[in-house]
RNA sequence: GGCGCUAUGGUGCAACGGUUAGCACGUGGCCCUUUCAAGGCCAAAAUGCGGGUUCGAUUCCCGCUAGCGCUACCA
């Protein structure tokens, strides 16, 4: 895939007028700015997970600022929990988060300075008359039949006479007859003609009973990412047509716009955009199901950005020291969730066992059954259990459910392996003789009980795979479980042989 | 409809004018085996279509097609 030169945009870029905040000039400042209207999906951790990266690669700073002038779809209750998905992913920030819903004032006073000068006007039209939403029913019949729709140029921008019960809104006077321009550190150069551009609004109509509006989003980012110092605008490519406007306010604020890096956009299997109807779109909902953050982090990271080379694991300082723009793919990509729950397997087996310890620990505990000797005491014991168990896991919950007998002695025998491997009459008599020879044994380790079971096999005249598998059932209940002898020291001699004389009055009860 | 962006197997990426188009997930098969995973090996599977430019196009240009995004007093 070929690169223009174009794409090497000088990072070290930054605006330099005076801000509201006080915050040190220099260096790089990127943000990023979900909107409380849900929770944290999966297209907006990776935006953030990218400008982290950033961030961390460039020596820079993390801005997280919350986008919540929508009053009507902001629900401030979300908030808490996207800041607990960016942490569970790994993402911490350096400054914020920040509310633009406490930061109107500024935008406002944005606003009339830009009408001061002539860069913005009154603009006196009902509201309805240009809303999409409402008055229009947008179908696609509709649409088709509206024919070219024009852009937003009305009379007001002329200085029309104002009706005089309507409260105007402020809309931004788009220069004619000119071209604007940005160069994007993934797509490439951009340019758009300004007679494509609306005259957007600025600060809305005021409502009934308020003495001045509300500032739009165009206008809020802006105003905020000049004020905050921001270099770099690393954000989902949905928004590659608004740059424009923003460039154009930059331009009418006298500030140096900041480099604009978009990302694609990341899709569903049926390659729409990620919507609620896919299922689990929500970082939590990942957390929840049990997959690791790291196994996570680097499924995302590799969605939509690429190190250059077939890596395909990178450890969280890997990450970093590789993360760069000109990785960025311009490809929107499909959410794949067999790929994620194959990292996810990758690193239940290679993640350092002291890293996993702590995840199966929170997994146990939700479950009731953790031992808060299992950290001091046992921890050996727990370390050598949990790393016998997860080569046979996927996800962490696999630890309470599947493997529920490694950690309690109230566990049921799963009916399918009864069926499979309990099938033989004479099981009941050999496994209480297996259990008998199990007892006896001065020393419990792997080979003594490989000797006793393999012994009596031969005595009994069967193959030593039908005791095998049906002590198996016997001691955790499962017909899948780590290779048996090697379970029967971790369980431990006592344990396994009252679990074998339980498992023989099961079976005479059969 | 208008404007814009994108186009390598089913999926995610690599190949930055010259490769038998590479890797991984997934799929199928084989090996290993004490169940099931893991692991190893093998296989099927891609440059959307049409024109240029060039000694040579996956790669550069144009058109078409398709997909996606924007087209709000949402963000």
């Amino acid at each position: 895939m070929g690169r223009f030169s174009s794409r090497e945009i000088p990072t070290e870029r930054m605006a330099t007028t005076s801000n509201a905040l006080g915050i040190p000039l220099g260096g790089v400042r990127v943000r990023f700015a979900p909107s409380p209207t849900g929770y944290l999906h999966v297209g907006g951790a990776r935006t953030a997970l990218f400008n982290w990266l950033f961030a961390r690669r460039q020596g820079g700073t993390l801005i997280l600022r919350v986008e919540d002038t929508d009053l009507e779809r902001n629900r401030p209750e979300l908030v808490e929990g996207i800041l607990d998905g960016l942490r569970w992913l790994g993402v911490d920030w350096d400054e914020g988060p920040y509310f633009q819903s406490q930061r109107l004032d500024l935008h406002r006073a944005a606003a009339e300075k830009l009408l001061a000068s002539g860069a913005a006007y009154l603009c006196y039209c009902p509201p309805e008359k240009y809303a999409g939403g409402d008055a229009v029913e947008e179908t696609e019949d509709a649409k088709k039949e509206a024919g070219p729709r024009r852009v937003t140029r009305c009379a007001c921008r002329t200085g029309k006479p104002a009706p005089s019960n309507q409260k105007p809104a402020i809309r931004f006077r788009v220069p004619l007859d000119a071209t604007t321009r940005f160069n994007d550190a993934v797509f490439g150069p951009h340019e758009v003609a300004n007679e494509e551009i609306e005259d957007f609004v600025l600060l809305r109509s005021p409502k009934e009973d308020q003495g001045h509006g509300a500032p739009t989003y165009q206008l809020s980012v802006v105003v905020d990412d000049i004020d905050m110092r921001i270099t770099h605008v690393i954000r989902g490519s949905d928004h590659i047509s608004n740059t424009p406007k923003q460039v154009l306010l930059y331009r009418a604020m006298r500030a140096a716009p900041p480099v604009f890096a978009h990302v694609p956009l990341i899709l569903g299997a049926d390659r729409t955009r990620l919507s609620k109807r896919h299922g689990a779109t929500s970082v939590g909902s990942y957390r929840d199901e049990g997959f690791l953050p790291e196994a996570f982090r680097n499924f995302l990271a590799l969605l939509g950005w690429s190190p250059g080379d077939d890596t395909e694991f990178l450890r969280t300082s890997e990450l970093v020291s590789r993360f760069s723009l000109e990785g960025v793919s311009r490809n929107n990509g499909v959410f794949d969730r067999a790929k994620l729950e194959w990292y996810n397997t990758q690193y239940l087996q290679k993640l350092p066992i002291d890293d996993l310890l702590p995840a199966v620990q929170g997994e146990l505990e939700r479950a009731k059954l953790w031992q808060p000797e299992w950290a001091a005491a046992k921890r050996e014991w727990f370390s050598k259990t949990v790393d016998l168990l997860r080569p046979r896991t996927r996800l962490l919950p696999d630890f309470s459910t599947w493997a529920r007998a490694f950690f309690s002695d109230s566990f049921d025998y799963d009916p399918r392996a009864c069926e499979k491997f309990w099938k033989d009459e004479r099981l009941g008599g050999m496994l209480d003789k297996l259990a008998d020879g199990l007892a006896l044994l001065p020393d419990w380790n792997h080979d003594g009980c490989d000797h006793v079971l393999r012994e009596l096999a031969a005595a009994e005249g069967v193959k030593a795979g039908l005791l095998i598998n049906a002590a198996r059932v016997a001691i955790v209940g499962q017909a899948v479980a780590p290779p048996l002898f090697e379970t029967m020291v971790v369980l431990g001699q006592e344990r396994v042989v009252s679990r074998l004389r339980r498992a023989v009055k099961a079976l005479a009860a059969r």
